[in-house]
DNA sequence: CCACGATTCTAAATCCTATTAGATTCCACC
DNA sequence: GGTGGAATCTAATAGGATTTAGAATCGTGG
């Protein structure tokens, strides 16, 4: 029995998949979740409606899903990690001459526009971040974790810097703006505003609201 | 049949309520639902626990109110109205000489402060706004109408007077700010946290962000 | 102190949705 | 083409929460 078994994380509960390509319907559902999940919110998301969307009937999520919370946490989780992974991608990809101001403009640019236009994962998991109940949160909130310190690190860095105010309280500004471009999701229609002016206001909030100088 | 009585809102469907003093009941569910409501959620509220914290049993909240999804209306319409008549009134206090500067200054701090320390309600409409049905958002939804307008005016008001920046998108924005201190409910513990530096960092979040020069 | 309406309770009905059971279909391989 | 396991379905079960029915209690005015 090779439970330690090397590819995937989750040692020996786990419900087959991972072997046939028929275990892209795992992939459906979850991508349906997500979709429901970010529409619906978790109070509104229906087993029944998820599985309508993977075009698939009920019943069948329990093959590859222990429970409606599970799959639940699952989206989060992916959400909270395709966010921070996408972030970090951006960030890697630029000149490492940038000043610390230019990174933190990026990282705006790039959260925006993965949790509006790529992700419903993102949405999903920020809509619901404080409604699961607490035993969903443990895994999501770990990979938040780690994305909060990315952003920690960048105004630290800034503020070390001088880039930033040195009298700004880091903590609660980055605090306040992710809160700003997560609310995002609340308000924003692509079809009223446009994506670019979104993201260069939010921009502005950041480069005039923390800037030194 | 005196349906258009001048002393209600809600023409004639209503249940008994507003003689009696004991009809004070009804607003100690009410008080219970906005708490629970602001802890728990939409999904999470059960009419049990709000019954519970008003001292009573389930069914009696059927006595005056017609369902749960009329309750958590009320509420939601509740928080929504709060805020907005606390803002204005606090702005009413203000010297008539005050700058357009110090006026958001002034939204910002009692947004907040009512928002964290004064009102379950508050909380509840913030934290549920996106995540109830529809139908339920009708009502609350116009009460927000208003609000957003008393921002607006705000800060259209300030930058026509030349103390926002004539080139920033005071719409985009404001919609980041009311978002950024909506999110607040999901991360501020006034235990780790002074409620008087949030404000202050807000504060600059706007002054900064947005002021001219 | 009695009556009557207002208020609240206990007990039961109803509904909704997750979940399980068991049967059935699909598909790769012999 | 048949066999065995994987994948999915239909139908039934179960549990929880709202909501109704009807009884009991409370409080006030006569």
């Amino acid at each position: 029995m090779e439970t330690n078994a090397t590819d995937t994380e989750r040692p020996d509960d786990a419900p087959p998949h991972a072997t046939p390509k028929s275990a892209q319907t795992r992939q459906r559902i979850l991508d349906a979740a997500a979709e429901v999940l970010s529409r619906k919110g978790y109070a509104g998301t229906r087993l029944v409606d998820v599985a309508a969307v993977a075009g698939v009937q009920a019943p069948a999520i329990y093959y590859y899903f222990g429970s409606r919370d599970e799959l639940v946490e699952e989206v989060m989780w992916v959400g909270a990690h395709l966010v921070r992974l996408h972030v970090e991608e951006v960030l890697a990809e630029m000149d490492p001459l940038s000043t610390h101001m230019e990174r933190l403009m990026v990282a705006v640019d790039a959260h925006l526009r993965f949790e509006l236009q790529l992700s419903d994962y993102a949405t999903a998991s920020i809509r619901n971040a404080g409604h699961v109940p607490e035993q969903l949160r443990v895994r999501p909130a770990a990979e938040e974790a780690l994305y909060s310190r990315l952003w920690r690190d960048l105004f630290v860095a800034a503020q070390q810097a001088g880039e930033v105010r040195a009298d700004l309280d880091i903590n609660v500004f980055r605090l306040l703006l992710l809160g700003a471009m997560n609310w995002v999701v609340e308000w924003w229609n692509p079809r009223t505003r446009s994506l670019d002016e979104l993201v260069a206001t939010a921009q502005a909030m950041v480069r005039h609201g923390a800037a030194a100088r």
